[in-house]
DNA sequence: TAAGTGATCTCT
DNA sequence: GAGATCACTTAA
């Protein structure tokens, strides 16, 4: 069964997509072991456009975020507070930075315990969402009911403002 | 509730 | 080069 989420469904609008990968399945490919593993997408957030003060690239591109510049289908991967690896996917048309991050998968909570969960590091910026990278999306056969998914603020982005940090661009599952 | 942690960005 | 900032976590 072959059911590996693509570019075509990642270029869409970017709260469309982050709203759509929950439920779906982060699949990992150890390096120590061949066995894969399939992670549950339960907590994303939407990070759209150099308008959003949230986003990373609304002050213009810069050597860091130039992959969400980039097509849709790649991976942001960056370093939050010293420690802490945070893993995006880069969403929506070329020259147009947008990302979903994914903040939890499975009972894991939060996107730092995430990335250390998945064994995911700097190495994984800027690759492709596909299978050869070791790390990729597949669809789920059963889709989620529309009452399971909550809507809620981004966590830890006051400074971006009341009128960005308010967007409803977080995504749980109850 | 507070502090640890280091890459990145914005000034000099 | 120096200083501020930060999409977090853990231990009290």
């Amino acid at each position: 069964m072959n059911n590996e989420i693509g570019s075509a469904f990642l270029e869409r609008d970017t709260v469309t997509v982050a709203r759509e990968l929950l439920g779906n399945y982060l699949c990992r490919c150890g390096t120590a072991s061949d066995s894969t593993q399939r992670w549950v997408i339960t907590e994303v957030e939407a990070y759209d456009g150099p308008e959003d003060k949230a986003c990373h690239a609304h002050r213009g591109k810069t050597p860091r975020n130039a992959v969400m510049f980039g097509p849709a289908g790649f991976y942001y991967v960056y370093l939050c507070y010293g420690m802490h690896w945070l893993l995006n996917i880069v969403t929506g048309p070329v020259d147009y930075p947008a990302a979903v991050l994914i903040r939890g998968v499975g009972a894991v909570r939060g996107p730092g315990r995430t990335t250390k969960a998945l064994g995911v590091d700097k190495t994984f910026d800027q690759q492709p969402v596909c299978k050869q990278t070791g790390l990729w999306l597949e669809q789920s056969e059963r889709s989620l009911p529309a009452e399971a998914i909550q809507a809620t603020p981004r966590i830890g982005i006051d400074y971006a403002g009341p009128i960005w940090a308010r967007k409803p661009y977080r995504f749980v599952i109850d």
